[in-house]
DNA sequence: GCGATGCTTGACGTTGACGTAAAGGGCATT
DNA sequence: AATGCCCTTTACGTCAACGTCAAGCATCGC
């Protein structure tokens, strides 16, 4: 456990936060400006504590849950700071199950859509079939590709 | 089978759609702005054919699965009248596999959520229950709560 | 003829989360 | 002294997917 992040007088450059966390110096001001972050300024410059680096983490990590800036700005607002983190924990429980509704539902689009994509398939066949048999092969691979996605047995994620 | 509706004289004006799509005008002639939709034309008015509805139910799904307009008009003019269903279900497939990676990096968030919020109650624990056992009730319905938000049995996802 | 509807086009507004450019201070190296 | 780099602020730009007027035909029933 890296106790070297938690010594209070332990502070960062907006641009070493940006680079450990990828973000840019322009959303951190934003942030800022949003009342989500009010680091410490020596002169013109801001220093953020360890405090602000542990509210920016929670920040991102609200963003990747699908929580908007202003949400967790009222969390933030709503809970003192002794337990933002189990707050935040909840509204983000909350908002997972919302996307999983959501989710369900086009998962209902998907399998609709891959019953037309059979089902196409199989009229694409038989009108080979009848009109091109010398293209077959063909649609076999695509059907056969077809499959594979849904099965999901290929294309390990390819990078980028 | 509505044959009714596949009918080639069958037409349909915007408001029509609107209402069986729950779409507004507006949303329809954004879509003709952006080339996703050519309705052909009765003097002013605009006026669709069944073909023009085939192709909005296509926006539609395409939109719900994830796709945004631009996508879909690509694959509109990337693949011909001929299998456009298909082409786009090959997208939507796609899509959903991507959306699928996201999730699955959500979902390790939410369960370090989980896993601090755990944590975070035992270490409350501990403190009340060292300083003020009085309080220890409490603390074990706000426990209880929490649980029963990650089990999911409470909440019937309310509506609105 | 008149108002109510429903259609049209055009143009500007909105929301969220920043990007980007302009203009400048501060400090270090050359 | 000049260059370069990082920081600052202010302010306007962007992108998607429409919403929201405004202004104007056209048709309907009365």
């Amino acid at each position: 456990m890296p106790t070297e992040l938690r010594r209070p007088e332990r502070t960062f450059t907006i641009r070493q936060l940006c680079t450990e966390f990828k973000a840019t110096p322009r959303a951190l001001r934003f942030y800022e400006d949003k009342g989500l972050l009010t680091p410490a300024r020596d002169g013109m410059n801001r220093v953020y504590s360890y405090k602000d680096r542990a509210r920016l983490i929670l920040i991102l990590r609200g963003k990747r849950v699908g929580l908007s800036l202003q949400e967790i700005r009222e969390i933030f607002e709503l809970y003192g700071e002794e337990d933002e983190v189990m707050a935040q924990n909840a509204h983000s429980l909350k908002k997972f199950k919302e996307k999983i509704v959501v989710l369900e539902q086009q998962r209902e689009d998907i399998d609709g859509a891959i019953a037309e994509l059979h089902e196409a398939c199989e009229r694409l066949e038989r009108h080979l079939a009848d009109k091109r048999p010398d293209l077959l092969p063909k649609a076999a691979d695509y059907d056969q590709m077809m499959r594979a996605r849904v099965d999901g047995h290929n294309e390990p994620v390819a990078a980028k």
